[in-house]
This record gives structure tokens, C-alpha cells and sequence, in this order.
DNA sequence: CGAACTTTTGATATCACTCAAGGGACGTGG
DNA sequence: CCACGTCCCTTGAGTGATATCAAAAGTTCG
């Protein structure tokens, strides 16, 4: 399910270690951080798409790093619901949780071909031991992530699902273009209509639907496996499912007019 | 709308400072921990039901620690719409993002008549210093906390409304009598179902129509401000919405037999 | 070219929301 | 102590948003 390799100096895009990349975005490390850091990363293993690379309850002596690729946090219901509850850019570590205990409280999935960091734990911890500020850092882009689960709850409970896609789109967005060194605005993202029901809580078929009305008022486009925000500024401005009313009642009007028309 | 007034030796229900039992879960502190949690702790401020504690995008530059009472983290949509993103109680810090920006990304108030300890930031960044397993427990804290939102997530994204408050319900009751020294099973909160509802993403007629089921299966008890958990294994067994298909196709049979009856 | 997956579409069912109003508990002030 | 307002809970009718079911069309891949 995931071949092993050992690639000691490859580098992923950006000429720099993701991870450092990531931690630097909270706190300013120094050589010595990102020499340790680097030195963390050095294995290294490739997952394939679609393969699961942590299991709920699973005990585990080693975190993982994203280096390359997309993955995922979700948990399953005993009837095989499942919700997506994060995704993990370049940069972020799979197991934030490691300290509080050896096990998780999710699952973890990618979702195209990523490359992965495997670190043990023990070697973790002594790496802040000596390196502070490199825990400092891991501290901080939890936090962060906990910041994104409330938005997320807010996202998931409040809105209507029209808003409610757009608000994550743009969310991500966003991630994607702080975690790669990205152009903001349009940007794209390897997801399936699946996979965003999944995340918002909604059916693939009304994401679908919601996608198709996104689509043709001209805020985004997809594709297989794939979604592209094109106007993200009017994406923001959506508005919930009250935005019907700018259309249906247009067309009982078109046929009042029609019978005035006849009429006069 | 909030009193200040300084009690430097009264002390809340267990013996115990609040903070330190809090942290104490999650990490053995030492004696000289717990005397500068108490030094922390030396400031207190009462407030009053219903006030707010803490506005989203303030500044602060003092941390709070729930005391007594019980706090609640929101946020707020231009149109009102208010989702809670979590209950505070005894031990819980309100700003635990404290660290990575001094401005805060939710709003904080109280449910009932409160009393917290007022810490200030750099007091707290100090004794962190001082005393590292300080600095460790309320991480752990703030990690514990994530995985409540996640599971939040999880219930408010795939969950149908019965099943969704009764694991609310039960998710609560277990936190309560961890928090406070109380034994468990059956348990209260002093929620409105306004509040409820505004936790679960949905509607307080229709939260009300679910604690009277909820009620009338003897599984809750409910009355003004109040939740109480009556039967919580069984609560947690509770069916979606599939649970009707126990009830209406029996009195369909009913009729069927009727005909049959008449027929013989 | 078939198998598996993703995206679409239509028809129908239903969960949950909206609107509207009434009743009960509590606090307050006369 | 009663009258009143406010907040909380309750109820009903009607609507709407989203789910469910079923099936077809387009993609990718082997």
C-alpha cells in the first residue's frame, strides 16, 4: 500500500523543507531549528492516492509530515458516514496530538499521491527538548488548526450549503496558497464532489446541484476530481438560498408579461 | 455590568484551585506549579449571567480562567445567526490562543453567574517560563480542546438532530463531572434550548420537539434552563430519524389486519 | 471493451425551518 | 399581593432545503 524510499536530499517545490516553511510562518527559527528540522525529515515514504496512512485508534510511535501531496482527517460512523474534519497541506503534521497520548482520535487519508515525513516520536521530543522553539512552533500551527475547526463548526453549522461551499473554497484557497508559495485568487484543488459532501456535511447530490449553480454564475469551475475558484471575490458575497428568489420569480413574471402582452 | 472584587484566599467548591485540578489531568504538577497557578489565579472578577466576557476581535491583554459558572465560546453571522463553539467550565482558560495573536477569533460569554481569575498575559508568559509544566499542561489543555471540536464537528456534520442532541447531551455530561468532582451518569446543565440550539445548528422548535421525545422516552428531564440526563446508555443508543419506522408502519400493519380480519 | 469511479439528472420523501401565536414561570414595581 | 413584562417553552400549519432512491452518461484505467 505504500512502497518505502529513502531520498536524502530530494526537495520538494519551494527549495526549502515544508516544514520549516510551515513552522517559520509562526515564530522565527534559526539555523540550528531548521538544520534540526531537516534532519527529522530525512525518511521518508511515498503513499499512494487514496490509501489510508493513520487508522483511528491506531497506536502509533511515529508522526507524519505532509512533504508533498494532500491528505485528510476524517472519522467514520458506525453506518459508514463519514466527516472530513481537516486538510493537511505541505508542511502539516498528521498526529498534532502525539503528546496527549499514542493514540488518535481520527483517521488519516490522502488524496492524491503524497510524500510523507515519518518521524518518531522519542526523536521529536528531544528535538524541542533542545530546540525550543521548534516546539513553540508545533504549538502554534495547532493552535492554528484549532482556529480553522472553529470556523469550520461555525461553517457547517450555520450556513446554508450554497454559502457554505463557497466559504470553504475560499477557505482553502487560502491554506493552499500560504502552505505552497501560491498566487492568492483563483486557485484549485484536488477534490471530489465526494470528498466535499464529506466535508460539509451535505449529499454528493446537493453538492452537485449547489456546484452547478456555483458554476453557472460563473464563481467557479470543476472538473473530475478537481474544483478552481474563479471569481473569488463574488464567491464571498454568496448568499444563502434566499438568492432563489433573484431567479424563479423572473420567469412567473416573463409569463404575466406574456398574457399583458396578449392582452393589451 | 461586571463587579471587580478582590477575594485573595476563597476558594471554589473542591479545595482546590479550579486551574490546577484542570491541569493536573492531563500532567503531574509539582509543588511549586501549583503556587504559581494560585499566585495566577489571585485576581478575580465575578460576572453576571448572560454578559459577555470577552468580544471576538478584542484585544486583550489578559487572559480568563473560569472559576465558577459556566462560559460558552460563539461566534456571530452578519445576520445572527450564532453558533457556539464551546462550553467553559471550572479550570477552562478563555483565550487559549492566547500565543499566537493577541486579538481572538471568537467571542466568550457566560450562562450563569461566574467567577473568573484575570491573568495577565505577561504575568502568564513568565511563569510558563518558570515553571514548563505549566506551559505543557495548558497545552494539553488546548489539545484536549481540539478534540472536542472535533467530535463537535463530526456529530453537528453527520449527525440527525435526535441523535445529535443526545450525544451533546452525553459528550457534556461527561465533561461536567469531569471538571467538577461529580459522580456521572445522570447529570445537569443549565442550558436553554436556545443555547442548545445554536450549539447543534438547528432550531429551537425543533430542538424542543427533540428533548420531548427525548423526555418522553424517559431518556432526559428537562424544565426552565435546564438539561438533565435521566438514562445515558440508552441516550447514546438513540436512533436518527429511522427511529419513526418503529412507530407509523405499525399502525399501517394495524389497518392491513383490520382487512384481513374483516375478509376472514 | 469492460470495470470502477465520478458527475448528472429526475422524481419523491422527509427532516428541519419559518412564521405565528399562546401559555407558563419568574422578576419587578406599584 | 397583583399587574405587568420578559424570557422560556410549546404548539400548529405550511414551506423549503436537503436527503434518498434510482439510473444514466461521461472518464479513466487496465
Amino acid at each position: 500500500m505504500a512502497a518505502e524510499l529513502e531520498r536524502p536530499a530530494a526537495q520538494a517545490s519551494c527549495s526549502t523543507n515544508p516544514l520549516i516553511r510551515k513552522l517559520d510562518k509562526f515564530i522565527s527559527l534559526g539555523p540550528q531549528d531548521q538544520l534540526t528540522l531537516d534532519h527529522l525529515c530525512r525518511h521518508r515514504r511515498s503513499i499512494e492516492a487514496n490509501a489510508t496512512l493513520m487508522h483511528e485508534n491506531a497506536r502509533l510511535s511515529v508522526v507524519f509530515v505532509v512533504l508533498m501531496g494532500v491528505a485528510y482527517r476524517y472519522r467514520l460512523l458506525a453506518d459508514g458516514r463519514r466527516q472530513i474534519l481537516g486538510y493537511l497541506m505541505a508542511g502539516d503534521m498528521c498526529d498534532a496530538d502525539f503528546i496527549i497520548s499514542d493514540r488518535c482520535d481520527h483517521s488519516v487519508g490522502v488524496l492524491t499521491d503524497a510524500v510523507v515525513a515519518v518521524i518518531p516520536i522519542p526523536e521529536l521530543k528531544s528535538a524541542i527538548a533542545r530546540c525550543p522553539r521548534i516546539g513553540d512552533g508545533l504549538v502554534l500551527a495547532s493552535q492554528s488548526e484549532e482556529a480553522v475547526l472553529r470556523r469550520w463548526l461555525l461553517n457547517v453549522g450555520q450556513r446554508h450549503a450554497l454559502q457554505r461551499i463557497a466559504h470553504f473554497l475560499c477557505e482553502m484557497s487560502a491554506q493552499l496558497h500560504t502552505a505552497q508559495c501560491l498566487p492568492a485568487g483563483s486557485l484549485s484543488m484536488p477534490l471530489t464532489q465526494h470528498e466535499l459532501a464529506d466535508t460539509m456535511g451535505l449529499t454528493v447530490v446537493h453538492v452537485n446541484r449547489c456546484l452547478q449553480r456555483l458554476r453557472d454564475e460563473g464563481l467557479i469551475a470543476y472538473g473530475r476530481k478537481r474544483v478552481t475558484i474563479v471569481d473569488r471575490d463574488r464567491l464571498l458575497q454568496i448568499e444563502g438560498p434566499a438568492a432563489r428568489a433573484t431567479v424563479e420569480p423572473a420567469v412567473q413574471r416573463a409569463d404575466e408579461l406574456n398574457v399583458a402582452g396578449v392582452s393589451a
